[in-house]
DNA sequence: TTATGTGCAAAATATTTGCTTTCCG
DNA sequence: CGGAAAGCAAATATTTTGCACATAA
């Protein structure tokens, strides 16, 4: 798939940084990381290419309740648990709840559906020590 | 259950806006219902009221894609689903698809759970004619 | 009375945008 | 070469915070 109509060291560094790790990073993160590879790259160039890769879906701009947006480079369809004292963002599979969900709305006639689904709790450890 | 110490206006109101509306409000606009009871009221005293009924259960502050805090009056799990074509949103209620994913979170280790569910689709009139 | 909460404004964060320069195709 | 993308900085949100004053309990 294309992300744009051409392919920049910045351009290709972003996605890597984004593939790369199983956290849901913030623009913040994937430019410092950028930064150890390409040190004159610009937050700008950052935001711009998140924010195109996701309108292409090449990445997706996952939900997320700390006030900053959130990237996720498995684009295939799954839904994410989050943390509200640590802010850790986990993947979550649980087809089981998807399916139920998405054949009582095509029941009801609605079609071409795509499902989000946003736990939010406190994780294992910030359930332990009362933080 | 409790926000605070007190009982105040501005906390009531915002409670009430917050409660009154089914779509999941920013800061600013609950600012701006709050205003037209109490013009004087400020942006920092939404915010504080905002964060502290969030911590302490009173509402829901709920992923959101959009970089801004979105929250909801509606503790119970419940979700959403709302049509691309027409931009109809319905209320959604499938206790057993929140059911299979709250239970696989909590075997998980994960506490405190709320359960938001966004699904989006052509609804039946759009799906009916290609519009 | 007095500690909690509010209003106001400034500070801290996060994101977008304008404009010039760079460089891919 | 020409236009898309980068760099840089200024402009815009968005959220938090300090402090003086107000007020519920």
């Amino acid at each position: 798939m294309e992300i744009g109509s051409r392919r920049t060291r910045q351009r290709q560094a972003i996605l890597e940084v984004v593939r790369r790790t199983t956290c849901h990073p913030s623009a913040q993160w994937v430019y410092e990381q950028v930064r150890q590879e390409i040190p004159h790259v610009s937050l700008g160039t950052v935001y711009r290419n998140l924010e195109l890769m996701s309108r292409n879906g090449i990445i997706l701009q996952v939900p997320a309740i700390s006030g900053q947006a959130r990237y996720d480079g498995d684009v295939s369809g799954h839904g994410h648990i989050s943390c509200r004292a640590c802010d850790r963002i986990d993947d979550l599979f649980i087809e089981a709840g998807y399916e139920a969900l998405r054949s009582a709305a095509e029941d009801a006639g609605f079609r071409e559906l795509t499902v989000l689904v946003e736990l939010s709790g406190r994780c294992p450890d910030c359930a332990k020590n009362g933080s």
